[in-house]
DNA sequence: TGTATTTTTCTTGTCGACAAATAAAATACA
DNA sequence: TGTATTTTATTTGTCGACAAGAAAAATACA
């Protein structure tokens, strides 16, 4: 009974051509929430007998996730969790507030009645998952809540390369949310609520500064925390 | 003897892991150059043939191309070229010259010594190429000048979306230089070399504003031909 | 002749197996 | 005891095969 292997899964049938995906999404969110911490290797034969596929879908999911930079795959051997390189999150920062930028004033511009029903459902998620005072709900509804934003904006470029950061970001803001005291999120729902009425005035001026700096607001943070933690690193 | 398949290759051995890298940079470059147009449909099995390997590589590959936009694939059915969507190509201009001004200044920012050596030798490659007046050579190396520089810049996130822009921006080019004369790649020798000179003086403004200015440049060129090119469509 | 239904063909998604490449363990040797 | 070499074990990359879905073809029916 001291079965580490949870195999009382009560589905054995599954639909041809849902492998991959449910591999993929399965790891993606394993990944994102740090269920697989960064550097962890990824067993293909393991992940078989887990979901009792073979290794072909398994693979060819790993593929995708390897694409998308959240695995790392040496030749001919393991393949692992990607690593967040926290000694220079200087590219990832840059890019984030800029993406923020781009998306939010681009929404400003394109968006469309409808997107505003999808994008304040998001914001209400969010602001309930603030009030629970559930860190991951709160992590995933705000990315979530931004993608939505930049899907409005109609750019797919831009959105792709921007929900990537965003999935980064949920790595990085898990360690967050971790160690620090949780009074910012509810200053998060106010911007966030700003951001929606520039939006929905299609203000693009008052969109892109109301993204640069509630980007500006959250890598300041992260800095700051990660400051701290660096100083105490080096007094250990 | 009027067999089309031309299966006189004379490498029947291959090293092992080097398959998918094989498919993918031959389906990738076949693409791009649009010896595969928009549109056409792949098949797993020709393919497997033709490169005389198992399906397993070539399906991994193309899950790599589906990743990066190359290809699309109809769930249980074909899997073809990626479309251009020529009607709207305002997404993709907007992305690129924002890309052109952010990797050319992150370039005059972070650029090391050694990174304009090989900057220096893409332009120099480009220069010949519009001396002999090779249309594919030159947008091959027009984007890897660009890329180089945007490498230089060291910012990942932006160097991988920028390299997906300039990539198709080949595909889109490869239309320009079949229908339109052939006077301007002089004139972005001349605009390269003023980015070269702007980097290695690390002159931050300057370079955003030539990248800004070439991306514009190049975008009005390609958007006056495709107005004309409607034109002539609607008139037949 | 035109439409609905069945049959056939073709392509894809998945599987289990095998061999090459690498890592780990065991052994030999100084 | 420590290092070099062989042996074993593990894991990956590739293969050929098969069945499910969808498209095309063939047939039935009006």
């Amino acid at each position: 009974m001291t079965d580490i292997d949870t195999d009382n899964s009560p589905i054995p049938e599954r639909k041809r051509g849902s492998g991959v995906k449910m591999v993929y999404d399965l790891l993606r969110d394993e990944i994102l929430d740090l269920v697989l911490p960064p550097g962890s290797p990824i067993d293909e034969v393991q992940l078989a007998e887990r979901l009792k596929m073979s290794r072909t879908p398994i693979r060819e999911a790993l593929v995708r996730l390897a694409g998308e930079g959240l695995i790392d795959t040496l030749p001919n051997r393991s393949t692992m969790v990607a690593n967040i390189d926290f000694l220079n999150l200087n590219p990832f920062f840059d890019a984030l507030v800029l993406m923020y930028r781009v998306t939010t004033r681009l929404a400003a511009q394109n968006h469309r009645p409808e997107d505003l029903a999808i994008i304040r459902g998001f914001h209400e998620d969010y602001a309930a998952a603030v009030q629970t005072r559930d860190p991951l709900t709160m992590i995933a509804t705000n990315a979530a809540f931004h993608a939505a934003i930049a899907e409005s904006g109609r750019n797919p470029y831009f959105t792709s390369l921007f929900r990537r950061l965003l999935d980064e970001g949920r790595r990085i803001l898990r360690l967050y949310y971790q160690s620090y005291d949780e009074q910012f999120p509810q200053r998060f729902v106010d911007e966030h609520a700003a951001m929606i009425a520039a939006i929905a005035a299609r203000d693009v001026e008052a969109a892109d500064r109301l993204g640069k700096a509630h980007a500006e607001q959250i890598v300041e943070q992260v800095q700051k925390l990660f400051a701290r933690n660096n100083k105490l690193d080096i007094a250990l």
